[in-house]
Order: structure tokens, then C-alpha cells, then sequence
RNA sequence: GUGGGCGUAGCUCAGUUGGUUAGAGCGCCAGGUUGUGGUCCUGGAGGUCGCGGGUUCGACCCCCGUCGCUCACCCCA
């Protein structure tokens, strides 16, 4: 066994997979820049506060599964848990003109314990949307995601949304709900029994039954609803009908971050079977701007993980790469004089990728690389090419021996390789 | 944090009641073809059998501990 591994619950990812990760980063960078959407990077820690005020001082992710550390100033941090503060951090930092829409691709560390599609660091691409509460800004947040999977090939996902109201329409609803769990306490599961009163919008979240039928009797929460916020909600809904995305209202969802207001969304793929099968989410979060020391200030935004998204993307048998990440041109050289260094210089200034063959290999050696490298063609120098001041072209997708190559000048070479590729 | 399964070559895995030098397939390297890949043939490299302790004349195998992987609960992406 090495010395040394990756920690617990990451991964390292190498090609071919990687390209995967490339073509998918790809995608939803093209997916955001359409969207109106700019690239933001903040950094990988903040200070603590800047998380457990907005997800919640008590909620999961911020008393246990936060990676919290001093520095040798003795400033205490955190690893991000989730991208959505610390580019709203950012936004109160700098105050850029609003409305504000920034995306970002970033690794997300919570310290649990791994399984299938989730682990200690996991790795989030989202955007944020701040200085506007117009409905349709809901609306483009979930389109993009919604587009996005369908670029990736994704069909069997389902959109579940439900509107949480603003402060008062959401403290009314917790106050009722509670007051329901408290006539229904024996029956809740044996850890509800314990937590019910102090946050009991969790136990909507419990999956055991006897919460599930304690709660579906109980209050609902888009009954609380004031007429500004029903309003609202509607018409973030009428805009998903408009662009034909379907949404299944789900009354119960409530995620498990306390910065959520009015509209809260989540995605599953009904490929992956287990209970990781949310592959993105997000919401509105109306109040945190304020929480994290600035102006009231409305967000919208949403954030998906790749590895869940690769996870339903093989689940659903999906195969298409996204991006190619194989060579044009392998340059097998036998000479001994460098001249594949000068080579596939002027071959990659010319635009092709390019691989060659190392430490002085056979060629029957060096063309068996070229074979596995994916190229279409092998360039072959070996004396008779150096000595007639000529390059081979070899043709790899060819069987026929004769039919796939040809000599051509050396200082042609870069035209009569063009030629030959688009043949 | 709790529970199940699993740790043997780069990968996927065999390994007899505990008995000489721990194997296979794939992959890798070289050769057959001193100038030609993808097929075929031959050869080679590569292992502290996760780690530590114990039982035994003898341990990959049995026992204890530990670390890791994995799956599930919980929660989430």
C-alpha cells in the first residue's frame, strides 16, 4: 500500500474521466454566458460567520459537518460548505451595480461520512442572482439549470418547487406546524421527539413514517402564504409553464439552509435510485444580503454537483463526451535528431494538438503510442524522410498499407496535413 | 455518529483441511517484423497478500486490534 492516499471521502480525478469534468464545466460556462451570467471567484475559506449565519447556526451542515480551523493568526475559518455565501459576501464586499449575476464552479467541503454520491469534498457549479425580486429572474435561474441537464443529456429529471413566503408568512407557518407537532409528539420518530420544537420545519424533511403521516395531516405550507408572495409564486410558476419546463409543487419542501425565502426548487434524477438523487437546488434567499452585513438586498440562485450529475449521466446511459479531448497528430520520430521537437512545435502553433514519441523508441514502439493516443494520423521521420528532407503522413483509422500514407516536403508539411484531415 | 460487506500485481479477481518459490486475465515493456499501430505468437517486469500483534513446527488462510475502501442510516450536491 503507498504511504500516502487521498483523504477520506475525495477522489482524484484522471483522463479519460477528467474529460468529462471538462466537458461539463464546458457546458454550463456556455450555458451561464447565454444566460447573462459573469464568472466569480471567491475564495475556498471564509470566516466561520460568514456560513453559519446564513445556512443556520443549528442547522446540520453548520454544527457538525463544517470543516472549521484556526490560522496561525488565530483567526478562525471554515472550508465552504456551499457556494451561495461567500459570493453573497463578495457582492455585499464590493457592490457591484445590480441586478448581479455571477456563476461559479467551486469544491465544497462537509465533513460526513462518504457513500455513493457523496463525499467530503464534492464539487458545485451555480449561479447567483442579486438586486431584483422580479419573478422572471426566478424564472431564468431555474431555466438554466433546467437547460443545462437537458444539454448534458439528462431526461429523467423532475423539477420540485415550493415557495417558503418571506419572514412573516414563514413564521406564521412555523408557529402553526409547531403547535401541530406538539399535539402529535409521541408520535413522532425517536429523534423528532427530541428536536420538534427547536427547528420544526426538519421533521418535513424526516422520511420515517410516522412523521410523514403526522405531517401530512398537519398545516401546509402554501396555505400561509400572504397575497404578495402567493402572487409571487404564481407567477414564477406561469413563467416555467410558458418555457414548457414542468414543476411538481412539493408543499413539504424546505431544504435544509435557513437563508430560504419565497421560491425553493430542487431537482432529482429518478435514474439514481438511492437517496442521493438530488443532482441541484436552491432558492430564493430575500434576507441574506442583510445577514451578511449589507443593504436589503433580494437573491435568487441555485447550485448543482458534478459528481451527481456525472453519477445520473451513467445512470441514464448517456455516453456523449461533451468535449474531445483527443489528438490530432502523433509525430513518431526515429532519427535520433530532434526533429519532432521542431515538429510539433510548428504543428501545435498551427492549431492541432499534438503528441511524439520519448526516450529514443522503436518504431513499431512509438506507433503502437500513436495508436492508443486516439490520433487520425501518425507523422513518421525516420532516416530516408531526414535524408530526403521529407515527413510521412500515415493514415491510423487506414488498414490498407499503401493507400494510407504518403510523403510530402518537410516544409510543406502543415498544408499537406490539413489536406489530409479533412479528406 | 451508528451498522453491514470487502482489503492478494496498475485494473478485475482466483488461491484447496493452514504446508516448498502466491497465480490468471487485462494492461504495461521488449522481441517475433534491425521502417509501421490496431489481430496473433513468445518472453519479461511488476506483490512487505492493507498494517500491527497473537496462535502454530509452519499463516494470504485462524484469532485480536487497527487503518482504509464500499454500501446503508442521518443529512445533503
Amino acid at each position: 500500500m503507498n504511504p500516502f492516499q487521498s483523504p477520506i471521502g475525495t477522489h482524484d480525478v484522471l483522463a479519460p474521466e477528467s474529460a468529462l469534468w471538462e466537458g461539463l464545466v464546458a457546458t454550463f460556462a456556455q450555458y451561464a454566458y447565454r444566460f447573462g451570467f459573469t464568472l466569480v471567484l471567491t475564495p475556498m475559506f471564509e470566516e466561520v460567520g460568514v456560513f453559519n449565519r446564513g445556512i443556520g447556526e443549528d442547522s446540520e451542515v453548520a454544527t457538525k459537518e463544517m470543516y472549521v480551523f484556526q490560522d496561525r493568526g488565530e483567526r478562525t475559518y471554515a472550508l465552504r460548505p456551499e457556494g451561495t455565501a461567500s459570493v453573497v459576501r463578495a457582492f455585499v464586499q464590493h457592490q457591484p451595480t445590480t441586478p448581479y449575476k455571477g456563476w461559479y464552479v467551486t469544491p465544497a467541503f462537509r465533513y460526513e461520512r462518504p457513500q455513493a454520491g457523496r463525499y467530503r469534498q464534492h464539487h458545485q457549479l451555480g449561479v447567483e442572482a442579486l438586486g431584483s425580486d422580479d419573478p422572471a429572474l426566478d424564472v431564468e435561474v431555474i431555466a438554466l439549470a433546467a437547460r443545462f441537464y437537458r444539454a448534458l443529456g439528462l431526461t429523467r429529471v423532475r423539477l420540485l418547487i415550493n415557495s417558503m413566503g418571506h419572514d412573516e408568512c414563514r413564521g406564521r407557518y412555523v408557529d402553526v406546524l409547531r403547535g401541530h407537532l406538539e399535539e402529535h409528539r409521541e408520535q413522532l420518530c425517536d429523534e423528532h421527539q427530541r428536536t420538534w420544537s427547536h427547528n420544526p420545519l426538519r421533521v418535513l424533511d424526516c422520511k420515517k413514517e410516522p412523521c410523514v403521516s403526522v405531517t401530512d395531516d398537519g398545516p401546509s405550507l402554501p396555505d400561509f402564504l400572504c397575497a404578495d408572495c402567493a402572487s409571487h409564486f404564481a407567477s414564477v410558476r406561469r413563467g416555467l409553464d410558458q418555457l414548457g419546463i414542468e414543476s411538481v409543487l412539493e408543499p413539504r419542501l424546505v431544504r435544509g439552509f435557513d437563508y430560504y425565502t419565497r421560491t425553493t426548487f430542487e431537482f432529482v434524477a429518478d435514474a439514481l435510485g438511492n437517496a442521493q438523487n438530488a443532482i441541484g437546488g436552491g432558492g430564493r434567499y430575500d434576507g441574506l444580503v442583510e445577514q451578511l452585513g449589507g443593504r436589503p438586498t433580494p437573491g435568487i440562485g441555485f447550485g448543482s454537483g458534478i459528481e451527481r450529475l456525472l453519477l445520473a449521466r451513467a445512470a441514464e446511459d448517456v455516453t456523449s463526451p461533451l468535449i474531445n479531448r483527443t489528438i490530432d497528430v502523433f509525430v513518431v520520430d526515429t532519427t535520433g535528431e530532434d526533429v519532432a521537437t521542431a515538429l510539433v512545435d510548428e504543428l501545435r502553433a498551427a492549431g492541432y494538438a499534438v503528441e511524439r514519441g520519448f526516450d529514443g523508441r522503436s518504431m513499431r514502439s512509438q506507433m503502437k503510442l500513436a495508436d492508443r493516443s486516439g490520433a487520425r494520423a501518425a507523422l513518421l521521420v525516420g532516416p530516408q524522410e531526414l535524408a530526403a528532407g521529407q515527413i510521412t503522413i500515415r493514415d491510423l483509422r487506414s488498414d490498407d498499407f499503401e493507400q494510407a500514407q504518403q510523403r510530402v516536403a518537410r516544409e510543406n508539411i502543415v498544408g499537406a496535413l490539413r489536406e489530409h484531415l479533412n479528406k
